[in-house]
DNA sequence: ATTAATTTTTAAGTTAACTTAAAAAGTTTT
DNA sequence: AAAACTTTTTAAGTTAACTTAAAAATTAAT
């Protein structure tokens, strides 16, 4: 399979496992750069190799074939992020781009063998969860966006779902990393903002971070 | 530049600074695996691009930008080599060929964080030598064919030229490594075979892989 | 319920990287 | 120096992955 159509397939497979949105051959395209008339040809094609249905003006939902396609591509991109961020200083940013390209060009025998090396880990550096070498996510995910958190609760960071490079720089600088605390000190309503704490700094997050990031309360 | 640019000129570049033969497109559409239509096609475009020179019927040569290319992918292939090889347990064989797909997919910021991680090693496990960041290769090979040794002399193994699993499964079992040391005690010469001893077993190879392990003598 | 706006699809065309088959040139043998 | 053989080139055609622009369908607004 091309790497066009491993890309494809897990658009597919993440726009839909994460924000639930729409998955319609625009959609995908948007996020892929490409037209949504390549879009419509290319999920008409996979229609034919049995990786997702296509119904006119309707939403494209992988087969099990796609899913598993796209969650062993998953898979090899968390397991590279992960590894890349053990072995080398890089930002989370670069990391990202690199493990996307990698990604399609690993066999599974590697991708088994950095994942051994790694101890089987179950989360990638933005606290995603790893899928094991049979597609199975055995993890759990309870956590909120930081803009649903409550006031005066203490939080871990459990996610940072984004992969723009201001956006991951803001957070290296400000320490807002993957498994870091936090407090949440308020929340203002009418400006959705929040006002929360990581190691004595006090910061204000408006809405268009505080839903990229993911918590998880600490009882 | 594609893929497919990147092993052509990668192909032109270890034909002859290797083996130093003939350098004409159908030659290396055979090492890739595609027509001589193909490569002749593909030689044409690349003379446009200023990366090699093409004269009709003649070899075809780099350009000075075409050899650094070439130099950078060869760099990328042999440290990912040498860190696959340190890191997993793994054989050459599989190693080479998941350098061949990492080569093309892999910055230059991250090729000059896996030199670093290993101390910038000038060879990889195959005994090749890994150019610098600046494309230089700064050692000399002073490395003969074992096919040329002389009787009972003693030598280390300096360099194993060849992608052929076999032959590497061969060499793993006889304990034919980098680094190793062997003792030739016999040059067949009409049989084109050598006798010679490692670890105190004695082998006798024959000229299929005695062109193919390259050895410094000892003094 | 029309109309307007948005999105998706179709249609037509491009480019890169191939293929096979025939023609042309180069090389080797007699 | 022909003839025979080999290799390279040209020519024509295919496929994957795109593009733009128009047509068709859906969705939203009045
Ligand atoms: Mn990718
Ligand atoms: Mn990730
Ligand atoms: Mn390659
Ligand atoms: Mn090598």
């Amino acid at each position: 399979m091309s790497i066009a159509i491993e890309n494809f397939v897990k658009a597919i497979y993440n726009n839909n496992s994460h924000d639930a949105r729409d998955t319609k051959p625009g959609n995908i395209a948007k996020k892929l750069g490409i037209s949504s008339a390549a879009a419509t040809d290319m999920a008409k094609k996979l229609a034919t190799k049995d990786l997702l249905h296509y119904e006119k003006y309707q939403e494209l939902q992988l087969t099990d074939k796609g899913r598993k396609m796209a969650i062993n591509i998953v898979r090899k991109h968390r397991l590279w992020e992960a590894f890349l961020f053990k072995m080398f200083d890089m930002s989370l940013h670069d990391i990202h781009k690199e493990a996307e390209l990698l990604e399609h060009q690993t066999s599974d025998l590697l991708a088994e063998k950095i994942s051994e090396y790694l101890g089987h880990p179950k989360f990638d550096p933005h606290g995603d969860p790893i899928p094991n070498a049979n597609g199975e996510i055995t993890t759990t995910d309870t956590s909120i966006p930081l803009s649903n958190a409550e006031e005066n609760k203490t939080y871990i960071i459990s996610r940072l779902t984004s992969d723009d490079k201001e956006f991951f720089e803001f957070c290296a600088k400000q320490k807002l990393k993957y498994g870091h605390e936090i407090k949440v000190s308020k929340q203002f309503k009418n400006n959705k903002m929040t006002e929360l704490s990581v190691e004595n700094n006090t910061i204000l997050l408006n809405e268009d971070f505080t839903t990229l990031i993911y918590v998880n309360e600490i009882n």
